[in-house]
Parts: structure tokens; sequence; C-alpha cells
DNA sequence: GCCAATTACTTGAAACCTAAACAATTTCGA
DNA sequence: TCGAAATTGTTTAGGTTTCAAGTAATTGGC
């Protein structure tokens, strides 16, 4: 099949091996410091990551979410919001509505208590970011923020082009 | 409480925003691309992320690994594996027997079919990083290596120094 | 050789997550 | 205005995941 290897018009199998380590090794970096802070939440606050990633979300938002803001917002399925909403409704962290102009919408927003709660949690939560990245310089931080800009456009671009 | 601002001898509540922010840009690439990756192996292999995981490890060892060895090479807890392994082994795709010098350890093994699989979704797999991240040069990519390198033995030593 | 500590794995409960099917509601074109 | 299409959220089924507690086997100090 490899007739013609001046014009590329062939199938070689080219070499990907940098990509996938770079790939690897995000993934790692991220679990590392992703279990890292699930590990300190449940320890410190007795709380989970998802819960304290949607209350995150709801608490740059005074005016509430619906449920499909925040699905999109957090990147997960749906019917997975439904049940984490459950969860902090019942425990008193979400007040949930129906919004007045569409039948069809949930508003969520956290309760007094819950904003009282996550703001105590984040701060903390920011220190212990600060120290699992204290190693990098301030340079660092701005390349890696800039390189890693480009990869999320790079990414969407080619998971869009395959949406279609 | 604040009663010297030149020794830093108090507890100045630090700015560390961009840290933060550098962890949900590193969060969010992970998130977009991992969700991509699932998706695709479910649509073209009707398989699992979790799974393929699995068997890439298994690949890299001819000789098979224990059961601990998988656990901490994926970064996910003991009983995760077991069912893991249970559901590969009743699929075929995996073999599993008692070592020989320590009854307590579980030897898995990819298995002749399980190999093959793999390797086609494999080679797949590669052409779909590369495309997620066929916007960043070369030079990019090396870039990024190294300050992820960086981040990882600043979040390791962070998690171990908490750890005692 | 004995037994306490450690190691390897399994089990069980609860939470999390996705994808797909579904119901309710709204929107919008003809 | 009517009805098809799209949107919003829930439900269901099947996996994945953690944590904690438990069992089995090995190791090491005495």
């Amino acid at each position: 099949m490899i007739l013609d290897s001046e014009t590329k018009a062939v199938e070689l199998p080219e070499d990907h091996g940098n990509e996938l380590r770079l790939w690897l090794r995000l993934l790692t970096c991220t679990t590392l410091i992703e279990g890292e802070v699930r590990s300190r939440l449940r320890e410190r606050f007795d709380v989970t990551l998802p819960r304290f990633d949607l209350m995150a979300q709801l608490d740059k938002a005074p005016d509430g979410m619906t449920l499909s803001d925040v699905s999109k917002r957090m990147m997960v399925s749906n019917g997975n919001v439904t049940g984490l909403v459950e969860r902090l409704v019942e425990s008193g962290h979400l007040d949930r509505r129906t919004s007045g102009t569409d039948r069809r919408v949930q508003v969520i927003r956290l309760t007094k208590t819950g904003r009282a709660e996550f703001r105590k949690m984040a701060a903390e939560h920011e220190t212990w970011i600060a120290d699992l990245f204290s190693d990098l310089t301030p340079k660092d931080v701005r390349e890696l923020m800039r390189l890693l800009a480009k990869t999320k456009l790079s990414a969407r671009k080619s998971a869009q082009a395959r949406g279609l």
C-alpha cells in the first residue's frame, strides 16, 4: 500500500509516542492532585470532591444556576447532576425551586448554611493547591497556563470536528 | 493579629489565585480529553476507559502483574481492581492465576485474544491522542512535558509531606 | 517454633458516573 | 394556530470508585 513516500499520499504509521507520553503525564498529574484534594476534603471536612465542586460552581452564581448550566460547567452528565443535587438538598446545603418562567427548569442555589460551609472549605482548599504547586516558579505557572490554554483549544477543536 | 508586615511573621491571607486557576485549567484539559477518549472507545470498540487502561498496563508487562502492582500504577484502590479484573477475566481478556511462591498473590496477564484486541484499540487510540494535541508544536510538547514533570514532583512532595 | 505485624486481596455499602430512554414543556416554522 | 423539533430534567441499568472492614498468607522478632 506504500507507493509514494514523496507526496505523503500514503498511510504510514507515524510516530505519536510523544503526544501519548504527554497525555499520560497530564493524566498522572491530575490524578495525583485530585486524589490528594479528595482525601484532604474527606479527612478535614468529611465532604466528597463532587459535592465540593458543585458548591464551588454555585458560589460563583449568587442568583443560582439551572441543572443544565451545572452539567455543562462541570462536564458531567445530566443524570449525574440530578442525583448530586438531590443529596445536597437533602443535607441542607442547596435550595432548589422550579423556575417561574419555564416549568422545565430547576434553579438551584446555595443555602446560607451551604455558602458559609463552602467558604470555609474553599479557603483551606486554596492553600492546599498552592502547596501542591509550590515548587513551580511564577514563570512556570504562567507558562503552564499558556500551554494548557493552547491544549484546551486544540482538544476542543478536535472533539468538535468529530462531533460533525 | 497582623503586627509585623516586614518580617512576615504573621498570617496574611496570601493570594494563591494563580495556582488555583492553573489547577482548574489542568483539570479542564484532562476532563475534556478523557471524556473524548472515553466516548470514542465506547463508540468504536464498545469498551470502557478503565478496562482499556488496565489492559494497557498489562500490555507493558508480558510476564503479568500482581493486583497490587496494577493498583499502584493506575492509582486506584485495591477493591476497584478486584472488580475490574473479575469482569475482564469473565470476558476472556485476562488470565488470572495464584502465584506459586506466595498464595496471597494473584498474577494477571492478557490472554492471546485480549492482547490482540488491545493492540488494535491502542493503535487507533494513539491517533486520537495525536489529533487532540495536534495544535501543539513539538516545542510546546517538550515544554509541557518538562513543566508537568516538575508539577508531578512538586505534588508528590507535598502529598508525601502530609502523609507524615 | 511462636505470635504479632504486615501484606495481598476480597467484600459490602454508599456514592458517583455515563448513556440511553423517557416525560414534560417550550419554541418555532408553516 | 398547530404540530414537529428541541430543550430540560428524571429515570434506569450497568459500571466504576472509594472507604472500611474482613480474611488469608507471609514475614520477622523473640
